[in-house]
DNA sequence: CCTCCTACTGCAATCGTTCTCACGCTATTA
DNA sequence: TAATAGCGTGAGAACGATTGCAGTAGGAGG
């Protein structure tokens, strides 16, 4: 660090105290209007910028947020991730705060979650979605640090999620609308999300009038592999679906695959439909049609909503759903046409 | 935030100074080992911690270290930035660093580039290869910053890059093995990289004692489309090359959907060859043999040249040049196999 | 003319550390 | 025995800002 200009050098040179070059760097309206004028030209004059550490010190808060990440040592890769990440930056060049990555080395079961994080300054917290969730995040509450869950919930702490089961809901009423009947699901493992698709899958399906038929679910793994062992189990009944729905992208290929291998055209003769709208999506032959997660707009509303807790830590708890968008690709089409 | 206990609790609860129990805390040898015995009794006792803003403070250094992130808004999205933060974030770890992002809103031609960060507290800054280089590095190296270039080159700062040249000598090399004497090659954007390959697949074919025709070298853009274009243009020429081989995977999954829309059977009648192993490139059909930069050790890398740099100003310029690693995969095979 | 009020300004304490000095004690050496 | 060296310790000044409080000046009102 390259020695600066400190408030001192300020006052000195524009012949006032450093309150009142305080004073002015913060717009308090007890200066005159002469004296900001002179001192702002100071300020100028020197390139002054504020010590943002010593400023820290005195007011006891940072404006640093902490975006902590899960040990994967290829986290940031991942597709949500990512779109969240972008969406958490876009928005925050709209506050003074900056947001600092940890992504601590395991989970340590000693100490509590984020180990090395002790002392180092943040305001809040971001926490994605996955697993570790529990003791991290009752170690946060504890502290009272402020939190925003992204893609997870709980009872106390603000949160973001998507609407899982209305998204699921709707993609059913579509294939119905299609003039599927027959219409399979990948489940994915156990836990909140998984459940709730599959509530949404039966959501969709009583809303459209037909009944749930336990032997078009299978469950899957969220993998390409069990997605296409899954995929195959559905077409090996005697009454085949003539669409697979499954609860991520990365199955839904699966699925694919195991089509092409089984001889199925897709989506002639089989309609798929993903959940996700992943990078693979796109790439994938013939392209998925799938369930775009707004994740870019999480991490904005996240953002949003941790800046705003900081500032005011008493505000009720603040949760968003948002709406899943359908993507229509090559995977799937109506019912019999071609 | 909240109030923890400070430096001054401990002192009191183990009746000694605040300076003997800053010695305890940072390993001084000056401090009787009965009485450290005590001091760090009470630390664990109250869960005290230090104050790193406080410390921030007298010490003059933050612990902190940037990364700035150009504006685009899914740059985060970006293959190589995913990978390099990968090994950024994991080698960080082994240090007492953090890091910060920061993404500026868009490039300011007023005040220099990063506008906002006057102030934040930052011992060096990650800076990743593309355009706005110039007066971004010019406003550091003035300020003093301790920088180290990630793909991308200078006299002066430490940098980290691929070795472009012998990557793509490496890969003509191989396809001349393979049996190809005609070998295409689709060119990128005007600048360092694109130079390099060129030179590269120059030396290549010089090294197996074949004459460069410049008829075998169209240039693209780093797009698909213009790979695309660009393949049908070496197609259309009398002396067909057998392979083509593009400055980067966009353009080589181009060159593969020329092929197709041409009739022709990619590796059968045609080898393709990549640049970057991005995603696209497993994702593709057939997936695609390429050159792997290195990015995750390349942030790894970049890491230990950083915090070296941070804590010993007065080294000498450290640059690294990493090998390029090939990847043979569906597109390519040997000339006349099948 | 005196008092009070308002508008502006400066003094000095404070945040939680680190680190230089000086001090006292013990052990070593001349 | 006196000088010297070293170890362990504490007092207190930084670091660069913010902010409560006190003080000054000038104008308004009685």
């Amino acid at each position: 660090m390259m020695k600066t200009h400190s408030i001192k050098d300020v006052a000195r040179v524009a012949k006032v105290s450093t309150a009142t070059v305080s004073r002015v760097i913060n717009n308090s309206n007890l200066v005159d209007s002469w004296t900001r004028e002179r001192v702002l030209k100071v300020i100028q004059k020197l390139d002054y910028h504020p010590n943002l550490v010593a400023r820290s010190l005195i007011r006891g808060k940072s404006n640093l947020l902490t975006l902590i990440v899960p040990p994967e040592p290829n986290f940031f890769s991942a597709f949500y991730f990512r779109q969240i990440l972008c969406g958490i930056s876009h928005s925050l060049s709209k506050y003074p705060y900056r947001m600092m990555i940890y992504q601590p080395e395991g989970y340590d079961s000693q100490l509590g979650y984020p180990p090395q994080l002790d002392g180092f300054p943040m305001d809040g917290v971001f926490v994605i979605a996955p697993l570790m969730q529990d003791r991290l995040v009752k170690r946060l509450e504890k502290e009272k640090t402020p939190v925003v869950l992204i893609n997870a919930r709980s009872n106390i702490l603000d949160w973001i999620d998507l609407d899982n089961v209305s998204s699921a809901r709707d993609v059913v009423s579509a294939l119905v609308k299609m003039g599927h009947t027959k219409i399979g699901f990948i489940n994915g493992l156990e836990g909140y999300n998984a459940n709730a698709r599959l509530e949404g899958y039966k959501l969709g399906l009583e809303k459209s009038g037909l009944s749930y038929d336990p032997q078009l679910v299978v469950s899957g793994d969220y993998s390409l592999e069990k997605g296409s062992v899954a995929a195959k189990k559905l077409l090996s009944h005697s009454k085949k679906p003539t669409v697979i729905f499954a609860a991520n992208d990365l199955m839904a290929i699966g699925a694919l695959r195991a089509a092409h291998e089984l001889g199925l055209s897709v989506p002639r003769e089989l309609s798929i439909f993903g959940f996700d709208d992943s990078d693979a999506a796109t790439l994938s032959q013939p392209q998925l049609s799938t369930v775009r997660q707004p994740f870019f707009e999480m991490g904005e509303h996240a953002t949003d909503i941790l800046v705003t807790r900081v500032e005011n830590l008493k505000l009720p708890q603040k949760t968003i759903e948002l709406p899943g968008q359908l993507i229509f690709r090559q995977s799937s089409k109506e019912k019999g046409k071609n």
